[in-house]
DNA sequence: CGGCATCCACATGGATACTG
DNA sequence: CAGTATCCATGTGGATGCCG
């Protein structure tokens, strides 16, 4: 953890269930990324950088903070997400990308660009939030 | 369903509850292919096109036969997988991409390139090297 | 502010057996 | 061959409340 310095310890192995499968990294990639809020929370830290455990929450809207601290002490065990305190008094916490789950933007940047080329819009959708 | 012809029909829609929101493609393309075999199965059926459901069990190994067979109605009803009897008489059944399906490819690459370069061969034993 | 504790509901997936 | 039908264990997320 605490790879601030920019050199990073190795990751996630490859299981041993599927290894040498050629689908293997896309299952293992899977499943690095593929709990519910993990693309979202990775999105938010990609296009707003840095951010506060409230912050994190007030943007993904929804989430409850149990499922986020969850998710982010998953992320951070997978070493997608640093965590740092930055302040004591009053406490803060500011997360934000390793250089590993900087490195995850082509995946994420994918599902948003499929996403936008493939979902259409909700009709009913009556605009409440800018 | 059954579009094996060129034109297809409107995908899955944003949901409400996160329209408007940047990240929303994201988490709903996620949750379009985020189940636990999605990705591999749609890997699968790109690498090596049109399979048989026992090809598909075979090729996924460690898959069980509902959760395959789940997998698959889910990838259907989202128009991503297109089923076809194509023999009674043994009765054969072939899935394939749909164009939704196989324009999912820069993501599941995507994913398999970053696991290539990010994940550690299980064996391998030049790892811990800090 | 930044969580964790608890309880609960539901979804997901695995094992096994069986069918047209 | 291509699934279904069960049953069950675990996972996952939501709601609420409390704490340092």
């Amino acid at each position: 953890m605490s790879d601030t310095g920019g050199h990073e310890d190795p990751i996630e192995k490859i299981p041993v269930w599927c290894a040498g499968e050629d689908w293997c990294p896309v299952t293992t990639t899977a499943t690095l990324i593929g709990k519910k809020w993990h693309p979202v929370i990775i999105h938010r830290l990609l296009e707003h950088g840095p951010s506060g455990f409230n912050e994190l929450k007030e943007d993904v809207d929804g989430i409850s903070s149990k499922v986020l601290s969850d998710s982010l002490e998953d992320l951070e065990e997978k070493q997608i997400v640093n965590r740092e305190i930055i302040s004591e008094r009053p406490f803060r916490v500011q997360y934000s990308l390793t250089h590993h789950g900087d490195s995850l933007s082509p995946i994420i940047y994918a599902m948003r660009d499929w996403g936008l080329e493939h979902l259409s819009e909700p009709e009913d959708q009556t605009d409440s939030i800018v």
